[in-house]
DNA sequence: GTCTATACAGAGATAGAC
DNA sequence: GTCTATCTCTGTATAGAC
């Protein structure tokens, strides 16, 4: 039999990640094997391992770009003035980032555990950065005298919980928009934290 | 080689699921083996196929027992009168019951993909049963004119992913007791609810 | 850069001895 | 009820042809 194709290294690499990234999710890390990410990207198993040394390597990617996006997107988000804003934009900038990225997501707090220690502590890291974001909103709030918090860490954690929960259940096309769902939510956590 | 030992069917089944809960919940379902599990109770791995058909039984068995004993130690705790006590209930329930049992809530959200249709039917049905009993709750209280919801659906899934959530970064004998740390969460839901 | 072919380990599950 | 032994399949990963 002969060689399907010639080189497409331009195009595959992004489309293991890509095919890789929807299977994980659909059906979890362990429980997907690199003869399935090859099939779905219409290459051999053995192709996989031009770009990437491993299949670990293959999900740090996937975390690592997501955290690192992530990031990125709330530095250049606009926040206004003062910590209410600034809490606003946290809240509806979490939702709608996290919704158009939802398979990134669910890896990102399901698929930890399958990193190797190295791996595992930069993901932790940023994931840490992320959240004393918020952290640093509150306390802020907390300062101006806009804010009461019983503890800025809980309520911390609460907020991204809640924030992070949206996404297991909201469905495009549904009952309500993604706009009235951030409304909804930011009501919920102004009202939590309000002086 | 002799065999080991003679009987040991009343004791060999809750410890087969003990192990399975505890390596499931640490590894993940797909990536712990039947001869893992066998392992860690001290028999073979065929000897496990006398208390299970197959590994998703296991499994659905682990989540069907976590879930049937949360309704119904909900359904024996003291709740108070009125809509606000009741909701109160619910919080600090919410979290001691979970707390109490780390290993069997997070399989019961992160291995739910595991199970065929019909299993992932019956558990999705009784994780709905537990969510309706907040709803009725946060309605009660809307018609008591004691809480304010903009939406009674959301603010359920928003109480229950802030709640569970303290699951994923609790420690015990960390900065704040449980009890404390039931205050406060109460302390952020009454306000998030408040009329 | 991708292929075929394959090495090697480990999976879930079953059969039959004891 | 548990054991050993084994079937069959699938896993990750590599070697070497083209």
């Amino acid at each position: 039999m002969a060689r399907k194709t010639g080189s497409h290294s331009e195009i595959t690499g992004p489309r293991i990640r890509a095919e890789a990234q929807r299977l994980f999710a659909r059906h979890g890390f362990a429980a997907v094997s690199m003869r399935q990410i090859a099939a779905a990207v219409g290459v051999q198993a053995g192709a996989l391992y031009l770009y990437t040394p491993d299949k670990e390597a293959l999900l740090f990617d996937l975390l690592k770009t997501h955290m690192d996006g992530l990031l990125a997107a709330w530095a250049e988000e606009p926040k206004g003035e003062g910590a209410r804003a600034r809490l606003e934009a946290f809240v509806r900038f979490h939702i709608r980032y996290n919704l158009e990225r939802a398979e990134a997501v669910f890896l990102s707090y399901m698929e930890l555990r399958n990193l190797g220690p190295e791996n595992f502590a930069v993901i932790e890291g940023l994931r840490k950065t992320y959240e004393t974001e918020l952290e640093a909103i509150l306390k802020a709030g907390q300062a101006e005298g806009v804010f009461d918090l019983p503890d800025s860490k809980l309520a911390t954690m609460a907020i991204i919980a809640m924030l992070t929960g949206v996404n297991t259940w909201f469905r495009a096309g549904g009952r309500l928009s993604r706009e009235t769902v951030e409304a909804i939510y930011w009501d919920m956590v102004r009202k939590a934290v309000s002086a």
